[in-house]
DNA sequence: TATTTATTCACCCTATTAGGGTGATTGTTT
DNA sequence: AAACAATCACCCTAATAGGGTGAATAAATA
C-alpha cells in the first residue's frame, strides 16, 4: 500500500477541528499529522509536519485565511491547499484561488466528499462545492439582455483591453470615425463619459 | 412522488446517444423523453418535448453545440444545458459557461455522476468534473512568480481598467510623475510599449 | 408600412494624455 | 555593498479622448 495522505488542519474553532481530524484520520490512507488553530501558530511547525494536504479555514485569528494560502506555498510549495470554510462570496473564493488554492469547499459538505476531496486534490484536480461551481460559473456568463449591440459590445471589449480609437479601426476595417461614433453611443447607452467608467459599468452589468 | 425530470439528448454518435438515454431513463424520477442527433434536427420540435434539462455534446454536425446554446435558450428559456463533450480545451469551456450553459462534464463522468449532476443543474447548481474544475481554477490563479513588484502590478490592474495615469495617481495619493514612472518600468519589464500591449502581455502570463 | 435601431462615416474644436529621454532621492531587501 | 522598490522632476511632441452636430444606408421591429 502507498504512504498515507499527510494532512494538517488549521482551523480556530476546537470541535470542527477536532472533528476534522477525526473523521479524515479514521479513514484508511489518510493521516492527520498536526492541527493548528491559526497560522500564525502553524507557521512555527508547519514544515515539520510535511504535509501534503493543508485544509485551511478562512476566518482564522491574526492572519486570515487568505493572506496564510501565499505564506504557506512559500513554506510548503508542494502541499496543496484545500479551503473549507462557511464564506461563500464571490470576492473571497476568487482571492483564494487566485492565491494559489487548489479547492475551495463549504462547511456542509459532508465528510466523505471532503475525504473524496482530498484524494481528488492530491491528484491534481479542483473539487468545488455546488454553490461554489454555481457561483463560478454564474461569474462566467454574461448577461444576457444587453443594452449594447454587437458591434458596441465588441467595440468595448477592444477599449476594455487599452486599444485606441485607431487601434480598434485597424482591427475591424472600418472608420476611425465610426469607432467614435460607437463609443459616443457606448457612453449614452451606459450614462458614462470615460472609457474607465465605462469600463467599469460594463464589467459591473457583465456586458464584457 | 414528484413529476420526473424530462431529459432530452441532442448527441450526434448514436451508441452514446442511445446509452445515455437508457443509463438515464432506468433512473427512477428521470425520463429521456426524446433524443437527438443534431441541434438542427432537435430544433424543430425540441419545443413539444418540454425538457427541464437538455443534455447537449459540443461537437454537432451543422450548428453546434455552443452556437446552439443561445437557440435552445431562446426555444426552451426555462430549460437548464448541460454540456458533456469530451472537449476541454479553456476557450470552449468559458464559451459554452458565457453563452448561459448550467454545467459542464466530460465524457468519461460515470453514469451516477451524470445522473447526480442533472439533479443537480435542477436545483439551481453548477456541475463541473474535476478536470474542468481543474482548468477553471487554473484560469483564476495568478502567476506566482510574477517579474512586477506590488506596486507595478496594482498600477497595472488600474491601467486595465481603462484609468488615465492622473486618475491612477489620485486614486493612489501619489504623484502624477509617480506613476508615469511605474507604468515605465513595467513596460521595460514586460519589453512593450503601449497600455494595450501590456494589458495583453500581463493577461497571458496572469500577471493581473 | 412607418419607425426605430444598427452601422457606417464626416468635420468642427481643445484640453488631456501617452510615451520617450534622463536623472535623483529614500528606504528595504539581499 | 549592491540591487530593487517606490517616490518625484522636467525636457519634449505626436496622438488621443471627448464634446458637438449631422447624415446615409440597411436591418429589424412595431
Amino acid at each position: 500500500m502507498e504512504r498515507a495522505i499527510q494532512i494538517v488542519v488549521i482551523e480556530d474553532d476546537e470541535i470542527i477541528r477536532e472533528g476534522y481530524a477525526l473523521l479524515i484520520g479514521r479513514t484508511e490512507g489518510y493521516r492527520v499529522v498536526n492541527a493548528y488553530a491559526s497560522f500564525d501558530e502553524a507557521a512555527k511547525t508547519i514544515a515539520d509536519d510535511y504535509p501534503d494536504v493543508i485544509l485551511l479555514d478562512i476566518e482564522l485569528p491574526g492572519t486570515n485565511g487568505i493572506q496564510a494560502i501565499p505564506k504557506l506555498k512559500k513554506l510548503l510549495p508542494h502541499a496543496y491547499i484545500l479551503i473549507l470554510t462557511v464564506y461563500e462570496s464571490e470576492k473571497t473564493i476568487f482571492e483564494a484561488l487566485a492565491s494559489g488554492a487548489s479547492g475551495y469547499l463549504t462547511k456542509n459538505t459532508p465528510a466523505s466528499k471532503i475525504v473524496e476531496s482530498i484524494r481528488e486534490v492530491k491528484d491534481g484536480g479542483g473539487p468545488m462545492s455546488v454553490n461554489i461551481a454555481r457561483m463560478v460559473i454564474r461569474s462566467f456568463r454574461k448577461n444576457q439582455e444587453s443594452p449594447l449591440s454587437k458591434r458596441e459590445t465588441q467595440i468595448l471589449e477592444q477599449v476594455a483591453e487599452g486599444k485606441s480609437r485607431s487601434q480598434i479601426a485597424r482591427d475591424l476595417f472600418i472608420d476611425l470615425e465610426t469607432v467614435r461614433s460607437h463609443i459616443k453611443n457606448i457612453y449614452l447607452k451606459l450614462d458614462v463619459n470615460s472609457r474607465a467608467d465605462a469600463i467599469k459599468a460594463a464589467k459591473e452589468n457583465k456586458l464584457i
